[in-house]
DNA sequence: ATCAAAAATCGAACAGCGTTCATTATGTCG
DNA sequence: CGACATAATGAACGCTGTTCGATTTTTGAT
């Protein structure tokens, strides 16, 4: 078995090498500038090489979403879990920003870019039957996986239960803080924000966080 | 003169007929699939002829940039205008995500796409001496071409004016009001918000636009 | 009307792209 | 060792945005 579990190994290590320099490339010169002749010129391989391991340029592009979506995931919750949950979510709106703010291209690729067909991949919470197992009881699938949105949704509902009075019902609450916290960023990566001085743009985006419980709780 | 003022009539009308066979295909097609070569099929004219009246094919995307954003304008202040003060801004807010939802490749072009670099042509309110003009009045840049920003802070500022407590300075008012409706629709069209079903969905876009004013304003 | 000058149009051509594929090389097993 | 699967190659295909000399059309003055 061993030599098959090489060969594999060999290819995901192969993927991972792919994806770096993809990563690098995308992050620095931007998507649409990146060439598969350049990834495969980073990693010093023929350029059809590259098709061996990704069907495609856009999978590659998947890839690399899945895996910043992870990272975001991990911020997220990190910044979440070293506060209590009264002020978690107003430390989840700040580290959302921070990561959005400190890795735009990787936001860029998550959020901003169009990705015609990708599976999103998203918290399918869909409203009603959302846990439906019952029998093995662990189909949310391990809530570590589950998405940044989810996390965010369950801070606001732990506000709710420390007491705090919401002004909508959880799933519009959610909506509208992410709305929130990505509305600022999008704006602000595309530009839109560059008449504003940095640090009186700093102060906004301070207030703003500060503003999420504001916006959706009525104390 | 009139011979010279024809051959400018002509050369706009050709213009016109560029962008408006791009906008379809654009708008149909999205703007990477759209090639030159198709618009010129459209036209029923050479590839090449494109490049007499205009430098490439970002040249193109701009000018259509802010014909969009002229569009989106007259749509915000007719439907401003249409109200009284007091709830232009709700008013004003339903209008941005109305444009938006019914032409969401439109909104695409002006603010998901990246343009690298083009001059974004905002109003430039640049903290300080916005409308220094006193003698005349009027310094406002008639205030038709002035941007959607300043419409929806205008807005704000006559709420405030109105009696309503704002919560934080007017800037940053308006920002997180833009940010919020250009959040909620950012998610939807790039499709982060497929999992709600569509009733449901317009129920929170709709809670939301009632929301803004209880997320800037005290009261 | 005539005719040079200017402007507009054309379409072939260029360099670059993502992707494919027959060929070559490499490593694995009977 | 020899048969075979797998990986790597790089030329080639069809496409792209763009350029440019050749061609046609329009202009302005005689």
């Amino acid at each position: 078995m061993s030599i098959a579990d090489r060969k594999e190994r060999e290819r995901q290590e192969m993927r991972q090498g792919i994806l770096q320099a993809a990563a690098h490339l995308f992050v620095t010169e931007g998507f649409p500038k990146t060439t598969i002749r350049a990834i495969a010129s980073e990693i010093e391989y023929s350029p059809g090489t590259i098709y061996t391991y990704f069907k495609d340029k856009q999978e590659i592009l998947n890839a690399l979403f899945h895996q910043f979506f992870d990272e975001l995931n991990i911020a997220l919750r990190t910044a979440g879990e070293a506060v209590e949950s009264t002020n978690r979510l107003t430390a989840i709106g700040r580290a959302y920003i921070d990561f959005a703010l400190q890795n735009p291209e990787h936001y860029e690729l998550m959020f901003l870019m169009n990705h015609e067909r990708l599976d999103k991949k998203l918290p399918d919470l869909s409203t009603e039957v959302d846990c439906r197992d019952a029998d093995t009881g662990k189909k949310i699938e391990s809530a570590q996986d589950s998405g940044s949105f989810q996390y965010m949704q369950e801070a606001i509902q732990l506000a709710i239960q420390s007491g705090r009075q919401p002004r909508y019902d959880l799933h519009t609450s959610t909506l509208l803080a992410w709305s929130l916290v990505h509305g600022i960023v999008a704006l602000h990566i595309r530009g839109f924000l560059e008449m504003y001085p940095p640090d009186y743009l700093q102060t906004m985006i301070h207030h703003a966080v500060d503003g999420i419980s504001s916006s959706i709780f009525l104390d």
